[in-house]
DNA sequence: TCACCTAATACCTTCGCGGTATGATGAACA
DNA sequence: TGTTCATCATACCGCGAAGGTATTAGGTGA
């Protein structure tokens, strides 16, 4: 049997005459003739009554015409629905994300692609960077989201963007009153660092910028992620350097203050990351989806 | 796109490897690989990446795996019901009977056709003998059973079985007592006849048998059925002749008596009738049936 | 009885499927 | 690093089957 031939007797089916199938299938009648009769063949079963006045189904005919109407609905929906998945409008992808981050930023790219693409199936774990390359080279993720990644031959990573540092301070300690803060206010005060799990991270960051000025901070505590960190903040531990999304958390007794002197390698970057082998369409619409977003929000901020 | 090309794409994509699918559909290597790229290309979307390994499926093409086995299973089961739909052995039958001689052989031609055929739905209907031949001609009812049918030309009509006449007495009359009556105990009691409908029916069997004899019966009611002519026996009305089956029909203060003189024209057909240009496999398989257990069921009869 | 509709048949051409032979390419291994 | 082995892709050929034209067969209705 033969697609086309599902095609073809459901057009005499529908016409009850051969020879108006044939027209309507744009083909002559003779050959159309000979298809049913080998439909039949293979069948083994009558289809058709010859009749003067055209073909009329037999009751197994009126039951093939119910069937084939529905395979070839399915046929279409499977090619549409595969061409889809092939343009990563259908589908799943998992995607990596880390503790801090998820507060602003990566929530926003996601929801941006998930409106855009709804019939994709976005499933997000949370891992660290390290799980997250042995997660991309299992398979297990497709796209993960990290910070100061190290170049890797297999993996490719891409600046997402790139946030300023803020200085997150007690109420109570009276740096809070300022509108902004020299940068070595850190030096006189103990400093909460996170996280504390591969290198080279955030606190590596910390300590280079504070190195190139001159100091070295009294480390009250390292913790393992931002939350964390602020909730020390809170509880009067020390100040803590944080990047921009950390805003977010509305911790009561924390103010989050600018550094005066705005030092331009300030600044932290957001990237993502994939494996450099994956052309699949999936990642393909989801990277454009966050490059766009990203440029968005990037010019939104410059413009606030 | 093809049938051929989905097995061949399940073969390829179960085996990820083109040769080895190859092998498993009997052919060489070439065409295969021909045939999943045109496949492809009909669907403007990859499903494999080659690898040099073997063929590994995309996204979308292990969504197509799924779509095109479920299709392939479609396929089957649509060929296989059609086929037993042309062998008659599903689908539709309509049934006609009429009032009386539903009490006992027609319901145990039908179970045995039903339990036979179980995929068949057989759709009774009760309809007078003039409605059934209106109900043949306009394709409502494939079958229908009755008796004494007059031949026509496009109604062919078959007898399935003949069965003797039996009076209905009240067992408060006399004649109760016997074992046996002769024919012309009719004269000397009021006959109750029916039915009432189209001619020619059973109330001219009956006329004419007694007329054979050389009397005419007193009338004592015309109605419509066996049930209401065995009612009116159990009230007093008369005697009524009925055919073998309506015996079925225990009706208290009735005896039903054969005639001792066994008259040989004293029977009565059942027969069935059908349309002589309606060569469906379902009915030929019914009639097949009907046939067969009215063998058995008259052989069982005799035998008895 | 004839005209007209229907489907079926005969015969031809062409397209495409499958076959064999060979090429290109990356992986594993010495 | 070169060699070998596997993979899939390409080139080309022959044949079968699909579709086309012309015609026949058969039943209906005027």
């Amino acid at each position: 049997m033969d697609i086309r031939q599902l095609r073809y007797f459901i057009a005499v089916a529908e016409e009850a005459n051969i020879g108006r199938a044939a027209t309507r299938l744009h083909m002559s009648q003779p050959p159309l003739t000979r298809q049913i009769q080998q439909l039949e063949e293979e069948l083994d079963t009558q289809l058709f009554v010859r009749t003067p006045r055209g073909m009329e189904l037999t009751q197994a005919g009126t039951l093939f015409l119910a069937e084939a109407r529905n395979i070839r609905a399915l046929i279409e929906q499977a090619t549409e629905r595969t061409q889809r998945a092939g343009q990563g409008r259908l589908g799943r992808l998992d995607v990596a994300i880390f503790g801090s981050a998820i507060l602003d930023r990566i929530p926003k790219l996601i929801l941006n692609f998930r409106n855009e693409y709804p019939d994709v199936n976005v499933v997000l774990h949370t891992m660290t960077k390290a799980e997250q390359i042995a997660a991309l080279r299992q398979n297990r993720i497709t796209v993960g989201f990290n910070r100061m990644l190290a170049p890797l031959p297999d993996i490719r990573s891409e600046v997402i963007a790139t946030e300023a540092l803020l200085l997150a301070v007690n109420l109570n300690d009276p740096l809070a009153a300022q509108p902004a803060l020299p940068f070595d206010a850190l030096a006189r005060r103990p400093v909460i660092l996170f996280p504390s799990g591969a290198r080279p991270n955030f606190v590596d960051k910390v300590l280079a910028l504070c190195e190139a000025r001159g100091f070295i901070p009294e480390v009250a505590q390292e913790v393992g992620d931002a939350v964390t960190g602020v909730a020390l903040v809170a509880s009067g531990f020390g100040v803590c350097v944080v990047p921009e999304s950390a805003t977010t958390l509305q911790y009561p007794g924390v103010a989050y203050l600018p550094f005066a002197d705005a030092p331009a390698d300030a600044r932290v970057d957001l990237s993502c990351i994939y494996r450099a082998d994956d052309h699949s369409p999936i990642l393909t619409t989801f990277l454009a989806s966050v490059r766009k977003s990203a440029a968005l929000q990037d010019g939104a901020a410059r413009g606030a």
